[in-house]
DNA sequence: GCCGTTTTCGGCCCGACTGTTTTCAGTCG
């Protein structure tokens, strides 16, 4: 999973090398340059300076894998913004082919064939030439791949362009810092389906009580990144910055900051409701506040001024932003049946996370320290089993290495806990990666697949649930294996695994990968209906990762997740009884 | 393209899986 990189400048770069890796590969240049690229990129992505600062102190050969040619096109890209050797292989590859790339099963060999010998360069095409049977005349293609080529393509089609939360949320802030330094309103906050935490997003839509929009707007369209203005009114205006978002920011006045927090924190649905129901008391709800029927033009309104007034006076209780979506909780609220949701300060520790034995960017140490410092009691090392031979799982030697450092540790750090942890495969036999003796190694055994994602429905099902039934394991991770428009989840009978965790005592990791959000809210919510166990948990790969946790809660939120249904709310003590026992 | 020596070029985290093949190339993670 790509890391977020240190700083914007990093994160180009490391953007600028993959692509190079991608080219080069399409080129048919020696695999070995695009390989170098790539780790390259990765490299700088798990830089912790700037790279423009090592530009400046003559340090970029530090950093592994950069030589010469690469240190050469970072600087290139840092002071001019294109590197030579980019722009050189965007000449010499037709356009488009890195589209082509983007198709799951088509990789740079394939790329290179199909626009060879057919002349295709879209995705368009592609998909043409799969209709009509023109792929299946090239050498190693049979209708079988065809269609599979067609099945992906039909996956990328439903893909929304919106944004990942992670994404729109880095955008958010830094408007919304820019806005605090330059005109500093007293209430201003990100609304719409942002506050909502929705797992993807459209635009982000930021709202502000002033007195005077003048400024505000001002300093919202010359805003650093912006980079083109849709509108610019008295009291909104939307602009696009990078990767096509889109940033609305409304200024309301002050006395309406609360009505206006309610209509732009949305989501429509839940307005509509409201709506409905104001009418039947015969009330009137816009964004400018709560009002009694033929007074909204000239009167006081009854409740505007912030959110809890406004849903006290509709005679129920204030809702989360995170359960606005339509699915009860007016009713609830009316009930005053709410949930206790989970919140992230219930949890006492992260039950998934990778050092550097396997895929990790960071130590056993600096894990655990920082978990520390989150004010968790305790954080399980989860590194990956020997199938992900790409993620140097780990053999039985490198188990008991690792756990010398473990131990050390947790002598230093006590009553801190790392938990033995291991994230175990789960083939696509069904078998486990590991056998009954070296899972009893670990602690914490969380299980996932992360191959053949093709597998019939059945055959998923019956992989899965296989797994669930085994003692030593405590937890399914990510258990669709989406990819927020990137992969869709594989063929499972989720209502299966769900039913199998209340049977089992195997718990269903929320995952806060912000790519990932696996479980979604619609299966949490289903987990909650049947009384499945949760675990929020963060995937960390470095340090930061970490705050990731705050994805999963805000995901178990959305669901109506208790935080009596998550289990590493638990304190130690607790959560080892529960270990021992399964769950 | 980079690395690490076997100091001047050979090897490059590698195993599982698929779809096409009778032995493997390509893709994925």
């Amino acid at each position: 999973m790509p890391r977020v990189s240190l700083t914007h400048d990093n994160e180009q770069v490391a953007a600028v090398l993959e692509e190079i890796g991608d080219l080069s590969d399409l080129k048919g240049e020696n695999p070995f340059r695009a390989v170098t690229f790539r780790a390259a990129a990765r490299a700088i992505r798990d830089l912790r300076e700037p790279l423009r600062v090592l530009m400046e102190q003559k340090r970029l050969s530090e950093i592994p894998k950069v030589g010469p040619a690469i240190a050469e096109a970072i600087e290139q890209l840092l002071t001019t913004g294109t590197a030579k050797r980019h722009e050189e292989l965007k000449a010499q590859v037709p356009p488009g082919l890195l589209m082509l790339l983007r198709v799951p099963g088509v990789g740079p060999a394939t790329a290179r064939t199909i626009h060879k010998t057919l002349g295709i360069t879209t995705i368009d095409e592609l998909e043409a030439a799969a209709k009509t049977g023109r792929l299946r005349t090239l050498p190693k293609f049979q209708a079988k791949t065809e269609e599979n080529i067609l099945k992906a393509i039909g996956s990328l089609r439903q893909r929304t362009g919106r944004a990942l939360v992670v994404d729109a949320r880095a955008a958010a802030a830094e408007m919304v810092a820019w806005l605090r330094e330059r005109c500093d309103p007293p209430q201003m906050v990100v609304a719409g389906s942002v506050r909502r935490w929705r797992e993807t997003i459209g635009d982000v839509d930021i709202v502000v009580a002033a007195d005077a929009a003048g400024p505000i707007m001002e300093a919202f369209v010359a805003a650093p990144g912006v980079e083109r203005v849709i509108a610019r009114g008295d009291t909104r205006s939307s602009v696009v910055v990078e990767r096509g978002l889109q940033l609305d920011l409304r200024v309301v006045p002050p006395a309406s900051y609360g009505a206006a927090l309610v209509y732009f924190t949305g989501s429509k649905a839940h307005n509509v409701h409201l709506r409905g129901l104001a009418l039947k008391k015969k009330l009137l709800l816009n964004e400018y506040g709560l009002y009694r029927v033929g007074e909204e033009k000239d009167g006081t309104p009854i409740a505007s001024r912030t959110e809890e007034d406004v849903y006290a006076a509709l005679g129920m209780d204030w809702i989360a932003p995170e359960l606005r979506e339509d699915r009860g909780e007016i009713e609830a609220a009316v009930a005053h049946e709410l949930p206790d949701l989970v919140e992230l300060g219930d949890i006492r520790g992260d039950l998934h996370a990778h050092t550097s034995w396997s895929d990790g960017r960071d130590t056993v140490a600096e894990m655990a320290e920082r978990a520390r410092g989150k004010g968790y009691e305790y954080i399980a090392l989860t590194d990956h089993s020997v199938a992900l031979g790409m993620t140097k799982g780990l053999t039985e030697d490198r188990i008991r290495a690792r756990n010398v450092e473990i131990e050390a540790v947790n002598r230093r750090l006590a009553p801190f806990r790392v938990l033995i942890g291991s994230e175990t495969d789960i083939r696509a036999s069904g078998k486990l990666d590991y056998d009954d003796r070296l899972l009893g190694m670990f602690e914490v055994v969380t299980a996932s697949v992360h191959s053949s994602f093709a597998q019939a429905r059945d055959v998923m099902t019956k992989r899965i649930l296989g797994a669930m039934e085994h003692p030593r394991v405590n937890a399914i991770s990510h258990p669709t294996g989406r990819l927020l428009e990137k992969r869709d989840a594989y063929e499972v009978d989720l209502e299966a695994v769900i039913q199998a965790a209340v049977r089992t005592k195997t718990r269903l990791e929320v995952n806060g990968g912000p790519e990932r959000l696996d479980l979604s809210d619609i299966a949490v919510r289903r987990a909650m209906e049947v009384g499945a166990m949760l675990v929020c948990n963060s995937d960390a790969h470095a340090i930061e990762e970490l705050d990731q946790m705050e994805y999963a809660v805000a995901t178990a939120r959305r669901g109506w997740a208790t935080k009596e249904s998550v289990q590493n709310t638990m304190a130690l003590t607790e959560l080892r009884r529960h270990l021992e026992g399964k769950g």
